[in-house]
DNA sequence: AATTCCTTCAACCGCTATGGC
DNA sequence: TGCCATAGCGGTTGAAGGAAT
């Protein structure tokens, strides 16, 4: 027995969009906007298509402010940075690049910047072995870095990798702090804790140029302000003031395919801050 | 100029998550 | 609590166009 398809496909167009049905569905959806309910929209606005099909080109081509192609530096330092922390998970990626679908991010993944990583001489991480290749590459931050105009994050909460990882070299941390529900004002870089100690004096900006290899080697280098300002480390579910995860020697306890799963790392404002400590 | 191969990316497929009843 | 409809997601496909032969 199949499963139930969501509409007739003897009824329904398929394949390429016409110019025409581009403009009946983006009217409609202008208009009248979705009604919440994608499979009733093709009738009401006339078009002879899937609901998902409505649903899929407008989210990835006919919505307002869709880039397409032109990825720029700073957008491939933070998709490689997130596929590295969290895998495939092309939406979370792409809600952290303005203007971009998760289409766009996942083709991209896999026809460039896939190809440009291998070309570098490294391999994914799960496949990373101790021999000695290295790639380095930046995280550029938000112009007006930190504070106020930081990178919407989303939190990392449903992967047990670093558990797992954690479970498996039988390490314990210190207690984790919960992540409240609605993350807000933090940015995210990849860093290896031992090699690159975060700051624990507070800071006004950072520059995130940083080299990664294998055996956990590398620097970054940090500029202290007077802004109250703290770091948080986001440790698989929880959070870790960074001078306390800064004091864990990782790289003495994780075999070298284990340090490739690195936690993330989150730059928190210092009103953020102080709303959860 | 014709053919084949390769790359790109829009669109589809099928599964899981979510919310309403 | 279970069922159903729909939304959302990631993997995959295939048409189109460019590059190579």
């Amino acid at each position: 027995m199949g499963r139930t398809p969501c509409c007739d496909k003897t009824q329904v167009k398929r394949g390429p969009w016409s110019p025409e049905e581009d403009n009946t569905l983006k009217n409609y959806v202008e208009k009248h906007g979705t009604g919440g309910n994608w499979i009733a929209l093709p009738q009401k606005a006339g078009l002879k298509r899937c609901g998902k099909s409505c649903r899929l080109r407008w989210l990835n081509y006919l919505r307002p402010n869709i880039k397409h192609g032109g990825f720029t530096e700073e957008e491939d330092n933070i998709i490689l940075s997130l596929y590295h922390n969290i895998g495939s998970r092309w939406s979370v990626i792409a809600s952290q690049l303005p203007g971009r679908t998760d289409n766009d991010v996942k083709n991209y993944w896999n026809t460039k910047l896939k190809k440009k990583l291998l070309a570098a001489g490294k391999t994914s991480p799960s496949t990373t072995t101790a021999a000695t290749t290295t790639t380095s590459f930046n995280l550029t931050p938000p112009s007006s870095f930190p504070a106020d105009n930081m990178l919407p994050y989303f939190p990392i909460l449903e992967t047990n990798s670093h558990q797992e990882m954690l479970a498996a070299a039988q390490i314990s941390l210190p207690e984790l702090m919960e992540i409240p529900e609605n993350v807000e004002n933090s940015y995210t870089c990849g860093l290896f804790p031992a090699a690159n100690p975060l700051p624990q004096e507070p800071v006004s900006s950072l520059s995130p140029s940083f080299s990664v290899d294998n055996n956990a080697s590398g620097s970054s280098s940090w500029t202290t302000s007077s802004e109250d300002d703290k770091f948080l480390a986001e440790f698989g579910s929880g959070l870790l003031p960074c001078d306390v995860l800064n004091s864990f020697d990782f790289q003495e306890k994780l075999s070298d395919d284990q340090i490739n799963y690195h936690p993330s790392f989150a730059y928190y404002s210092s009103s953020y801050y102080s709303s959860i400590t």
